[in-house]
DNA sequence: ACATTAAGTGATT
DNA sequence: AATCACTTAATGT
């Protein structure tokens, strides 16, 4: 199991730092659907994923759900990062989009290694910078594509990060990431289907990458 | 056979 | 693009 932090982060940090990580840090395996940090939570610890991917979105008053990113492995959580930092609570849920390995860091270790480790401030200073670039992006998605291009977007991000360009999904699943209703993207589906992006089948489809 | 859930469609705003 | 109302199709019990 200490390989896959090797295989993700020995690019990164120091052979110390890297004993150190292993020597304190918390493993813990989640599956698929499995909420790893809600809203309001207090945050004590910064996750590192190790294999899988994370699903990080928001909510709104009625309970509807957008989805923001995904997370990979080698990546962290800025929302987290920020929360531990700032001693605020979370504004986002994280959840597991597969089947996932994390690990654990105790906030205090956390600030110690900002100070001793090069690599450690340089992941930090990174996953925030790439976090920024997401969700601007993603803001981009929202402000200046249509829902056709959306959906074709989310499709191949979610085919990306599950390593499938099979996905086993409801229209109705699509629609609350999307924050829109399962009608509208039925609709667009065939749409799709028409141009043969996708093929729809009950509870699956294909998206060409 | 019946109930439940997923997906398709026309009409309206 | 959203919502309503309704249909059809697939699945579970």
């Amino acid at each position: 199991m200490e390989n896959k932090l090797q295989q993700n982060f020995q690019h990164l940090f120091e052979p110390e730092l890297l004993k150190e990580i292993d020597e304190t840090a918390i493993r813990k395996h989640v599956e698929a659907g499995e909420i790893i940090v809600d809203f309001d939570q207090t945050v004590s610890s910064i996750p590192l994923v190790l294999e899988g991917a994370v699903k990080v979105l928001r909510e709104d008053e009625e309970g509807e759900e957008l989805l923001l990113y995904f997370i990979e492995s080698g990546d962290t959580c800025a929302m987290t990062l920020s929360c531990c930092m700032g001693h605020t609570q979370s504004r986002v849920r994280a959840e597991a989009e597969t089947a996932t390995d994390l690990l654990f860091i105790p906030v205090r270790k956390m600030e110690e290694w900002m100070a001793k480790y090069r690599g450690w401030q340089r992941f930090i200073l990174d996953s925030y910078h790439s976090r920024m670039n997401e969700l601007l992006e993603t803001v981009d998605t929202l402000a200046f594509l249509n829902m056709e291009q959306r959906l074709l977007r989310y499709l191949r991000d979610k085919a990306m990060v599950t390593g499938n360009d099979t996905l086993q999904v409801t229209h109705k699943q699509i629609a609350q990431d999307l924050h829109t209703s399962r009608v509208v993207v039925s609709r667009l589906l065939k749409k799709l289907e028409r141009q043969e992006v996708v093929e729809v089948r009950r509870n699956e489809l294909w998206v060409k990458l």
